[in-house]
Formats: C-alpha cells, structure tokens, sequence
DNA sequence: GCAATTTAGTTACAGATGAAACCAATTCCA
DNA sequence: TGGAATTGGTTTCATCTGTAACTAAATTGC
C-alpha cells in the first residue's frame, strides 16, 4: 500500500505539529506504567525464550507449564491456567504438544473424571532441571545493577501491584 | 485428545509428588523476576484492552501507535518501532489499519522517498483524547494501593531495569 | 557516474492465538 | 431421582503474529 502524495491531503488532515499535543497533553506514554512493563516484559521474555526455544524445541507456554509443574508437582490443567494467567486454550494445547513429546503425562482424576493430573515425565523433570539455571542466569544479569535495597523495593512493590491487579481486574 | 487411562502409565513415567522436587528446588517461579512481569504485564493489558477494544474497535498494536503519535507528534514507521519496541510488521500492519480507518494519514517524506511521516487526523486525535484519561484511570486504580514511597520507587527500579534490559539483551 | 550495499516499508506464508461453540462429567436443586 | 446449570477441557475458525523474501529509494565506494 503506497502512502498517498501529499499533494492530495486534505488541509484538515494535514499534520498535527509536535507542539500540538501539549496543550492538552493527555498521556506521557513514557511515564505509563501499564506501557513500561509491556515493553520491559517483552524484552526480557524473548530474551529468555532465546535460551530454551530452539534449543530445547519449546514455545513459551510450553515453558511456563513445564516451570510450574517442575515447581509445585502435579495439578490440573485449570490449576496451571490460574498459576500461569494464561488462557485454557494456550494451556490446552501446549500440555498437547507436550504430552505428544512424552514430557509430561495426564492421568484421568478417578475423583473428577472430567479433570486430569498432570505430572511431568523424567523427561520433562530433566529439561526443567536443565533450563531452570540458565533462567536464572538471565534473571541475575538483569538484576545485577540493583543493589539490595532496589531488590526489596522492587520485590515488596511487585507485590503490592499483584493484589491490586487481582482485585481491580477481573481475572480472565 | 482424550488424556490416557491411568492403567497405561508406565511406572518410569509416574508422577512426581510434589515435594519430589523440593531436594533440587531450581527455580521458584514465584519470585521468579520474568515471570512475575509476565503474568502482572498480562493482566493489566488485557484490562486495559478491555477499555478501548470493543468500544472503539482498536487492536492493540494499533492503540499503541496512535498513543505515540498522540504522544510526540508526526514520525515515520521507523520511528514508531522505536518508540514501542514492536517489529516493523506489526507497527506496518496496525498503521495500514489506522490509515484505512481514517484515523492516521501517511505523507511521503519529502527528503526521503522511502519514509512515510505518519500522523493522526483530527478523528485519530479525538479518539486519543477520548482513550487517554481512561487508560490513565485504569492506571490509578491499579497503583492506589502504593505510597509516594512506593511510587518513587517503582519509578526508580523500573528506569534501572529497562536501561539493563536495554544493555544485556540485544534488542530484536 | 553507477554497481553494490543499506535502509524503509510491504507482502507471503506458516504457525500461534483467543472467542465461541462444543463434548463430557459433575453438581444443583426441585 | 432426573433435568438444568456448571465446570474441565478440546476443537474450530477467523484473526494475529513473526520470519523471510521482496520492492523501492538512498547511500556508499570506487
């Protein structure tokens, strides 16, 4: 698609000067919270992804459901949804890819048999083992120009920001 | 695909219980810096999608760029990849959307035939005007459970952490 | 000058995604 | 009981996404 020459632009579509903006100056973008975190997460997730991704063959999600179930054992698949904030969808269909790669099993729940437990293989507990120290090592990198007190700051202010995210937001 | 019966479980594929993992704890998700940011960044955008998706049927990428040039005035495609760390693709896609729709309009730079300065139209900025102080309503709400102290902080921590970001990862 | 490289942006394609529809097991409650 | 509503999970479909290949304009090196 071409831009259209600007010998066609209508005079009220013309530019808005950088100036413009000011006088009502609505959102500092580079001062808001919900954009900073997109754009810092991004960044480090498809850092981190680069570790494991190709060399492990695994997508994101496939990652977050292997990282909670080598964290906290067995659940189901609504348990890892409410651990990971992803979607029953995304889960659904990475504990699919997984299963199929024989790291991790479902077991049908005897006491609800619409659920099932899943469990990583051995594996799936050795690739866990295995990616959980590079994780690591990313994390520290980033955090390594945070002295302690930034580190607990950091930690209690995350904190405080979850809860309220929980409760403001309706969770999906 | 139907979660297999218990009875076919080999025994090396049991599960683990969960304090299998508890001798060799790799990494505990729960404090685990990405992921927390993951899964907060997650929930908060997805609330605040909920603002202005369906009432003003923008996609995300395509709020994003509108939020920019709102922000800063006219600029190219280049300029806005920057600004929101998106890929070309997607700032590509979401502004041949915006233009489509009236909201932007693109004008060949004149010094550079290959750039197209991009800027909002009278309806882009009104619909801006419109989203911004909603957005910054989800905002406050989101951050009222913190103290001057803890803002203060937040602010300071996050400015660290994506100068760290910047420098350890290459960016895409 | 002008071929070779670089840069701005779009398009094609294959895989990922979410909303909604769906199936099956369970719970609720008259 | 037994039908309606709920819940766990999968599938479908239309859309979104990123990689890579592409076009066009500009810059570089000679």
């Amino acid at each position: 698609m071409k831009p259209i020459p600007s010998a066609e632009l209508s005079a009220a579509d013309a530019a808005t000067g950088p100036t413009a903006q000011a006088a009502g100056a609505v959102l500092a973008l580079e001062r808001f919270l919900p954009y900073r975190l997109s754009v810092l997460t991004n960044r480090i997730s498809t850092a981190i992804a680069r570790v494991y991704a190709e060399r492990f063959d695994l997508t994101v999600p496939e990652w977050r459901v292997m990282a909670v179930l080598g964290r906290f054992g067995p659940m189901s698949a609504n348990a890892v949804c409410e651990r990971t904030a992803m979607d029953k969808v995304r889960v659904s269909r990475a504990v699919a890819r997984l299963a199929a790669a024989r790291r991790l099993v479902r077991r049908v729940d005897i006491r609800d048999r619409r659920r099932s437990v899943l469990a990583l293989t051995p594996t799936g507990r050795a690739i866990y083992a295995e990616i959980g120290p590079l994780a690591l090592a990313v994390e520290a990198r980033l955090l390594s120009p945070l002295g302690a007190a930034d580190r607990a700051a950091l930690d209690r202010v995350l904190a405080l920001l979850e809860a309220s995210a929980g409760t403001s937001f309706t969770k999906a």
